[in-house]
DNA sequence: CTAAACCTTCCCGTGCACTGGAAGGTAAAG
DNA sequence: CTTTACCTTCCAGTGCACGGGAAGGTTTAG
């Protein structure tokens, strides 16, 4: 199977496989006398399997590590288990500051409601903003 | 004041005072007889400003849009208004992408314990991952 | 035989808010 | 006078996951 029918089957572009391929997250397919990659139907599984990861808040570099570590005969289960704790580790932090700013913005509108529109230039710039 | 005293005074980087000042956030200052900035004390409300709106998520080129309206002698109120709702629905949708991924993350962990560590090689990258 | 569709590699651009560093001029202290 | 600290402009790089497009070779349908 040529790149452009691997692409249409699992719904991912081209230029997104070789860029894959190039970051170790696909491997290095046999080529035809021409020179062009040609797959074998289990990519279509890795393919599957990045896009999972993807789903799951994984960075290209981290699924990179686990397709190593299995490329090595390993079983890359436990890096998987510490890969997960510490991204819900992380989407706590940003969650906690996405409501921080949440926080801000709400006591932002809430001044703004107070506020006089006609004395706007007094602040010197925006006494929506600056009161907070 | 030169622009070593108002980033020692704000705690703003000189790096940061000049991008700013390129970016349309900080008026472009007096100059010295030999070509350096000469700052007026007014300026360092206006990099509290910057910080301020910065902490409540707007971005410099928002920032920017309010700093010019200010600048042509209107009120900025409405448009600020208008960012700040537009800002509360952008964080409650990156708030809601986050908790799906932390659910599929949560899940995988569930998965993770229920599985057999052994046969871990069983799927085609990672059957933690893949099962999902 | 020709045109269209497909493939190759290579390099550059995207967004965001800076940050680093080079090359050179100026100011203040000893 | 010299050293050190400070200032100037300009260019380039950071991280992330691609996407656009050029220049050229290959395959397939009509």
């Amino acid at each position: 199977m040529r790149i452009g029918e691997l692409s249409e089957r699992s719904g991912v572009p081209t230029k997104t496989i070789r860029y894959w391929e190039q970051s170790g997250l696909v491997a290095e397919p046999a080529r035809t006398g021409s020179g062009y990659r040609d797959y074998h139907d289990d990519t279509l599984a890795v393919l599957r399997f990045v896009r999972s990861a993807q789903a799951a808040g994984f960075t290209v570099a981290e699924i990179a590590q686990i397709i190593d570590i299995r490329s090595r005969g390993e079983a890359p289960c436990e890096h998987v288990t510490t890969l997960i704790e510490r991204h819900l580790a992380d989407i706590d932090h940003r969650m906690a500051e996405l409501r921080q700013v949440r926080t801000q913005l709400r006591g932002l509108a809430a001044n703004a409601d107070t506020l006089d529109p006609a004395r706007c230039t007094d602040a010197p710039v925006c006494q929506i903003i600056d009161n907070s």
